[in-house]
RNA sequence: UGGGGCGUGGCCAAGCGGCAAGGCGCGGGACUUUGGAUCCCGUAUUCGGAGGUUCGAAUCCUCCCGCCCCAACCA
């Protein structure tokens, strides 16, 4: 990783980093790592971690390990590594060849860990889990002493030695810091470095049956590695002093940890429990579910990783609690989508139209701009005839106030077409508007109409040259701004948050694009060809994100 | 309640003793063959509250209030 992007905004990381080597407490490279437990995909969450983790350390000149946290084999799996290092890599973040594992350290932790039973800071003890918790006492009164505690060093170690080889049952013993019970932050209550678990683990296989805790592998692992800045969330703060412990204890390299606010998003959960429990329930179809906030789910979505990490640059780096609104999220989505999407058309809802006055089997091709904000997208045909689909929104009888769009009797833009009026309208028994009726003005050519002024243009697919399409509308998974807030988040889950419209009508060269190709369809928002379902015999959009809606705002303080 | 943190406009967020950046959103206008984009303008006499120090305080001190995290052999 090379220094560039110089000029970003500073936020108290970067500083105590910039401070760190100014003072000398940590010499170049700065090194960094983002450390994700294989137990669930990554999230927008996650996006903001990996972009200061990756982010500090490619400012810096240093680099950034990805390293897996991989000490509770009953919760991981190498499906969950696979799609991590994958979202990773589509954010853009490389780690080279530093890619390790807290398991790759499990025979240095042992080492470790004899050497603490040796100075007499860590003991064996026999406490069931129950019993732990009822010795560690309470947020107010203090904890008592193991009646384990002070067994000898050679009993430690024959114990430790012995759980190692597999001699006693999960929870029968554990391995634990001989630290202070009276100690106000309950971290530092004696906590349990090992505990036994005849579980295999995805890399190491049987190899163990003692599992490193958290706190005993993560500070450790940094060490290793030379980790200059473990940089983590907040909820971390109270487990420093204990890092800090761990490290001191062993007099080993010792890392600086720092944390930060992590990244709550509105109308969404972050937790992966709650997002595990939305796939298991089939609330949502899997992991990449496009309503889903994992990256995955964003990138079958049409999320780009350039808007995401604008985004989590632009929500800074503090301390304090924050909840973002997804409108910030869909702004960065819409600004880059902007000036990178290709301009198409599509008729979600198709209503014919039919032009009383152009020749029954004339075909005319009109030239359209693929993208306004970037004339080296260069220009399509797109075919035109008599009959039309437009949207069944584009009409109304009667035009309501502002309405700029057709009805009986109104003038529109035919987009790169010809300007039409509206002649009359066909309605079947039950009063349903079956087709519009209008009379095209030949003088219009292209869309030009010189001395008029034409309010509204709208968006059209030629009837016999147009293709079908299913195209996907979502909504937030969740109706409530703050569903962690509520008792029973499944209780505002959006019953609407997906609408499937089969019957959509496209310009043909949409039939060529390739799965997640993102595109606008004009006037009605950003959509992107499926990742899984979109194929040539079978056209499936899913829309990204609305374009901004003035119409719908004026309508909604209308009514 | 003990400990650890945090409180600047609807949402993010600069600011670190010299007189409240910016972005999102919202409101208004210009322009427009996307009611898109773009461009203007507006949007905190005030920084959780109350005292105090100072010529001067969001920035320093004191007290108070509110919110978040911690009592897994999870991470």
């Amino acid at each position: 990783m090379s220094e560039q992007e110089p000029t970003r905004a500073a936020n108290f990381v970067r500083t105590a980093v910039a401070e760190d080597l100014e003072t000398g407490r940590f010499q170049r490279p700065i090194v960094t790592r983002f450390p994700p437990e294989p137990n669930g995909y990554l999230h927008i969450g996650h996006a903001k971690a990996i972009a200061i983790d990756f982010g500090i350390a490619q400012e810096f000149g240093g680099r950034c390990h990805l390293r897996f946290d991989d000490t509770n084999p009953t919760k991981e799996s190498q499906e969950y590594v696979d799609a991590i290092m994958r979202d990773i890599h589509w954010l853009g973040w490389d780690w080279a060849e530093h890619l390790y594992h807290a398991s790759d350290y499990f025979e240095q932790l042992y080492q470790w860990a004899v050497q603490l039973i040796k100075a007499g800071k860590a003991y064996v003890d026999d406490l069931t889990a129950d019993e732990m918790r009822e010795t560690r006492g309470t947020l107010t009164e203090p904890g008592r002493e193991s009646p384990y505690r002070h067994r000898s060093v050679e009993e430690n170690l024959d114990l430790f030695e012995r759980m190692r080889r597999g001699e006693f049952d999960d929870g029968t013993k554990t391995l634990r810091a001989k630290i202070d019970m009276n100690s106000a932050n309950l971290n530092l209550r004696d906590p349990v470095m090992y505990r036994i678990r005849k579980t295999s683990h995805q890399r190491t296989g049987d190899t163990w049956c003692i599992y490193p805790m958290y706190d005993w592998a993560h500070g450790q692992s940094d060490s290793v590695e030379r980790v200059t800045h473990s940089l983590c969330s907040l909820e971390y703060e109270d487990h420093r002093p204990l890092y800090d412990w761990y490290l001191d204890a062993l007099g080993i390299f010792h890392p600086r940890q720092i944390e930060f606010a992590r990244l709550n998003l509105s109308h969404t959960v972050m937790s992966k429990r709650k997002l595990l429990s939305l796939v298991e329930h089939g609330h949502v179809r899997g992991w990449d579910d496009p309503r889903m906030p994992t990256l995955a789910g964003l990138r079958r979505r049409g999320y780009t990783p350039e808007a995401i990490r604008d985004f989590a640059e632009r929500v800074g780096v503090t301390k304090a609690a924050n909840m973002v609104e997804l409108a910030y999220l869909e702004a960065c989505l819409r600004e880059d989508l902007n000036k990178r999407a290709e301009r198409r058309m599509a008729v979600l809802r198709p209503l014919t139209l039919i032009l009383e006055n152009y020749p029954d089997d004339q075909v005319e091709e009109f030239e359209a701009i693929n993208n306004p904000e970037d004339p080296s997208a260069g220009t399509r045909k797109v075919p035109f005839s008599r009959i039309l689909y437009i949207e069944q929104d584009d009409f109304r009888d009667p035009a309501p106030p502002k309405y700029y769009r057709l009805s009986p009797g109104a003038e529109v833009r035919l987009r790169y077409a010809y300007i039409v009026k509206c002649t009359g309208v066909e309605r079947d028994a039950a009063g349903t508007v079956t087709a519009v009726r209008a009379t095209y003005d030949p003088a219009t050519r292209g869309g030009d109409a010189p001395g008029r002024k034409i309010r509204g243009t709208i968006h059209w697919v030629s009837a016999q040259h147009a293709m079908d399409a299913e195209v996907r509308l979502y909504d937030t998974l969740f109706t409530a701004p703050k569903p962690d807030d509520v008792d029973d988040p499944t209780s505002v889950l959006n019953s609407t948050s997906l609408e499937v419209i089969s019957g959509a009508k496209v310009e043909r060269a949409l039939g060529l694009v390739a799965p997640e190709t993102r595109v606008q369809f004009e006037r009605l928002g950003y959509f992107v060809a499926d990742w899984r379902d979109h194929t040539p015999d079978r056209l499936v959009f899913n829309r990204t994100v609305g374009l901004r809606d003035t119409w719908g705002k004026i309508e909604r303080t209308l009514s």
